[in-house]
DNA sequence: AACATCCGTTCCGCTCAGTGAGACGGCATC
DNA sequence: GATGCCGTCTCACTGAGCGGAACGGATGTT
């Protein structure tokens, strides 16, 4: 569920054929037509006709009777300019980055109370990471989502930390107050830091992207690997001198979205 | 434009909701709101309704007051089925066809009457290719596409000629009995080749993936490269061997989804 | 200053697009 | 042949969405 649907839409429909699509997309593999009725809590013949407008738009596709995201979303996802031009635009810095620290590299941006990676270098190094390209992980719990949040508006991380801080590792944060601390001296220091927060034997050092005079926090680069393995004070210089120097990019890299 | 609309929807609202997105979508750069009510013909209303109802959906962003597609169909894209597991089973063999013959390997699929690509390994051989992964190009100008419409159904093949054969390079067939004849010669030695017909000085040597008994092609693999420094004989051969590889995995291969 | 555009948003009465309970036919499984 | 689940279709009802018009703001022009 990428955002909690705040406020009542004036456009029901839209609302509808989004729940549907989600439906199908939180499956990885196919899923019948009725149990996306079932999950949504639509209606059979409803579902149906939807699913059946939607199809003719190459946005759902049936394979053996079963509904799948259709070829239309690769495409557009293809087209999304805001991921595209971060990538093409930090990739070099990212290449660097995998080379210098010989760890895996990701790009992230925040969403609502996620963050989602835009981009992966992954090293032979630090195999079997769970992290997907265009996957989604709670911001609190990964040094990019708190490089993050330590500089975006306070309302926003309120809001993240009132909705509940899940644990998805052996030492994610989720007491606010530790958090609210953390954030604090990510945000005079410039750099995030991770220890088994997000998974296992893990450990990440993590920069916000920040642009304009604003320091607004546009994405994130981290390096990561395996806690016993990992020169935490080299990789904090390493991502400190890969954001400087994407900070001169600042004009030609993409600004948030308002999607409100 | 990827599907013509065929028949009269029963819900309208999505094919709003479509014409926007895909406004969207066809401008590389943002697009204000009255010009997409313009290009789309919708009310201003009626577009600035339904754009603020797809907004707390991450399906477009707001950027300087402007519209692009947003981060929700990044993430979509990537979980798309079809075209991962394709790229999945494909990569090795592709990563080999490009190893062996030194050129460029594409991997696409037949989408209504145009291929869609869905990856792209390059060469330093052959430069500046025009192609994208996620990009749309008219089938029956291009090596794969031929490939695909060989071994599709007549009435697949027969509605995209009775649209019309745009010409897309100085030599695209734009002759219905020549496309026929040449799809023909296609099905009969498994190997679609091109030259000059998708652009200047271009060439290229393409065999689609058939699976099953009814030889369903679900994808097609092409090498391409400069026209006058290929070897033609050696590409077939290095494309058969790849093809005829993959259909050992013809089981675990995305089949095509039905869409109307 | 006054005027002219063009932008995006909001208002509000009308109406037809979309609804959804239910019936239906097909296909397994018991 | 009975039961259960599947997806589709019908159809009378109604409220969700429509869109012309008015609005407020930004920007440019004379």
């Amino acid at each position: 569920m990428p955002h909690p649907a705040e406020k009542d839409n004036p456009i029901a429909m839209v609302d509808r054929i989004a729940a549907i699509i989600n439906c199908v997309a939180e499956q990885s593999s196919a899923i019948s037509m009725s149990e996306v009725a079932r999950r949504t809590g639509l209606p059979k013949s409803t579902t149906s006709r939807i699913v059946h407008s939607l199809l003719p738009h190459g946005l759902l596709e049936i394979v053996d009777d079963e509904l799948v995201l259709g070829l239309r979303f690769f495409e557009l996802g293809e087209l999304a300019s805001r991921p595209r031009t971060l990538r093409r635009l930090t990739y070099a810095h990212m290449e660097g980055l995998r080379r210098v620290t010989g760890n895996s590299v990701h790009l992230a941006v925040l969403d609502g109370r996620h963050v989602v990676y835009i981009e992966i270098l992954r090293s032979r190094a630090t195999p079997a990471l769970p992290s997907r390209v265009g996957g989604r992980v709670p911001a609190h719990a990964t040094a990019v989502g708190k490089a993050l949040l330590a500089f975006s508006p306070p309302e926003v991380t309120e809001r993240i930390i009132e909705g509940g801080l899940e644990a998805i590792g052996p030492r994610t944060i989720t007491d606010p107050d530790r958090l609210r601390a953390a954030l604090w001296r990510i945000r005079a220091s410039g750099i995030a830091t991770e220890q088994e927060e997000s998974g296992r034997d893990s450990a990440c050092v993590a920069a916000p992207i920040l642009v304009g005079e604003s320091h607004e926090p546009i994405a994130a680069i981290s390096v990561s690997g395996v806690a016993a393995e990992m020169d935490i004070a080299g990789c904090e210089r390493a991502v400190r001198s890969a954001v400087d120097a994407l900070r001169e990019q600042a004009a030609l890299l993409p600004r948030r979205g308002r999607t409100m």
